[in-house]
DNA sequence: GATCCTAGCTAATGCGCATTAGCGCGGGGC
DNA sequence: GCCCCGCGCTAATGCGCATTAGCTAGGATC
């Protein structure tokens, strides 16, 4: 690196000299450190405010970082890029909200994009990650890597996941979508209906995302009965052959393409057969129907998590909480056929 | 601030201490300062290289700043807000070409979301500011503040605007788009085939980019007509009343809502009248028609704003350059009728 | 008059790193 | 046998700040 530039910044020293005390002093006025100790007179204080405001003096947030510890800085740390498309626009809510109670908290948020991707991952612990800059850390993906977290547990970073996740060599502090109630209430207004046979058409297994939304199923039907997701045509195949009169689908999109195949095989939705939607699409699924089930809350979960970072930071202690998801009324689910 | 946590972080001393040299030495190895002054014999050099690989130490970012002026930190500021949804999505691709050309660069990127909000505005120089922390800063927004601009060229901070600016108090680096050229071109075929009344909808002033597309537009025809925008009837009016029989739209929504208003008076486009959109949505405009104008290259913009940027922060001198737009082919471009 | 406060400051230190100056040592030249 | 030189490293310094340990005046106390 070249030797520092010449910046012709102001410093805290130069501040002092203009007003005539030391160093110290400007710390000291500058961080309120008026209490305690120091007694810092009001005559003094208000000249050497007068040359912080005049100069448009700002205390170089390195520095600071450096002395302190701190830097009101949070990280976000996304397996998928940040900016996505593939994605739809399923992770833009979580960051708006990360956005707002970022703002609203005084922080910047630094976006780790150096990370390089590899083998089509992102990886928190690359090769010279630079994670240390930021306070701590709010990561987002559908799926993050068990190692890192293991790691970032281990070595004590503080973070908070977008999302449940299970235990990684310790607690893993996270804001997550109660998908178990959410599917259960589902499952209750279905069989309100008199539906008695209702599939669950997704892997159930996998991410947390998933294994949560099929053990909300499973727990609140007599005799689960789960089908794999696939081609369009391969889903109506096994729905129509199960012979059950609602179907729920852990994947938006995958509903969508059921229902569309269903439709064109005169199977009517809801007439013949209800389907319900676990959740929001995470990948573009342009659809005219109205899906019945419920909504994940996406920012309010990002608002959430930054909250729970930032009390982390201060030495609060890890949380994990579930947010309800919001029924969505729609116009997929009937009572079923006589 | 709380005295610095006892943070259980490796620093260069532990590794020198771990290798057996001196926390000169890992400094060294680590920024591959071998060349030159020091020469490191490979034997240290590996060792000290597995050190750092087997506990996983990476310098601390601020450090770096402090004492080398660097950090590989590339602020953005957005005077929107960073994840959108009133402006659509037209931030979207500008973004997504600043991550990428970010990863590539192993540059993060700094949100600076912790300025606030202010009558409806951000402010590059708010009360305690952080730009310092980031090598420099990209600018990103429909608006950018005079005043913070004269204040970053004064103070000679190293940013780069999306978006072309007009001088503040020095010149502006700039990574635009050229609308000049691409109005003219649009301008040529549209005359090319027949039409000679060819009116700009919008305001033709404000932002830099109405004034260089209003440019483009009246250096190309012999009568410049403007025609303000406003509630469709009242533009529709307008341009009816005008005579004109080919209409450049200055803000593509507006060109939408004209063109729905004249579909439902039974005026076809581009049957009775040809309808030019100058650019991409900048709020949503749902539609089914397909115009023709051109697009905004904003993927390319914001890859190549960072490229000026980090060209910038390594001491080359500030750049201004405009990038050509694509024309697009629509069906609202026709013959004029006889 | 000597001692002790206390208010109002300041000198000194260290955060983790990059960088500059320079130290010790072995070998080659004379 | 002495000097010099260059190799391989290290001690020391400072980046801008926060913080701790004082230091100095002036008044109160005895």
């Amino acid at each position: 690196m070249p030797p520092p530039v010449p910046s012709r910044r102001l410093t805290q020293r130069d501040i002092a000299r203009l007003a005539g005390v030391s160093q110290t002093t400007v710390s000291l006025v500058l961080n309120n450190r008026a209490d305690a100790e120091s007694r810092i007179p009001a005559e003094t204080r208000d000249r050497v405010l007068r040359v912080i405001q005049e100069t448009g003096y700002v205390a170089d947030p390195a520095a600071r970082r450096l002395a302190a510890g701190r830097n009101r800085i949070l990280g976000v740390f996304t397996y998928e890029p940040v900016f996505p498309s593939a994605t739809g626009d399923f992770f833009h809510p979580f960051l708006i909200g990360i956005e707002e109670c970022a703002e609203q908290r005084g922080c910047d948020l630094l976006l780790f994009t150096s990370a390089p991707t590899v083998d089509g991952r992102k990886r928190v612990y690359h090769q010279d990650h630079r994670l240390r800059l930021a306070d701590g850390c709010v990561l987002l993906g559908r799926e993050l890597d068990r190692e890192d977290l293991a790691r970032l547990v281990a070595e004590d970073y503080p973070f908070v996941s977008v999302g449940r996740r299970d235990d990684a060599g310790g607690t893993v502090p996270y804001v997550g979508a109660d998908y178990p109630a959410a599917v259960g209430e589902l499952v209750a207004r279905t069989r309100a209906m008199g539906h008695e046979r209702v599939a669950y058409l997704g892997h159930g297994r996998g991410p947390e995302s998933y294994v949560d939304r099929y053990r909300g199923y499973a727990e609140s039907v007599p005799e689960p009965l789960r089908l794999d997701p696939g081609e369009p045509a391969e889903m109506a195949e096994r729905v129509l052959a199960a012979g059950v009169t609602a179907v729920l689908a852990e994947e938006y999109a995958d509903g969508v393409a059921l229902t569309d195949v269903l439709g064109r095989r005169g199977v009517s939705v809801p007439g013949d057969l209800s389907v319900l939607t676990l959740g929001d699409p995470t990948r573009p699924a342009p659809t005219d129907v109205d899906f019945t089930g419920f909504r994940i809350p996406r920012r309010e979960m990002g608002r959430q998590a930054v909250e729970d970072l930032t009390e982390l930071v201060e030495g609060g202690s890890p949380v994990q909480r579930l947010l309800p998801c919001e029924y969505t009324e729609g116009a997929t689910l009937a009572p079923v056929r006589r």
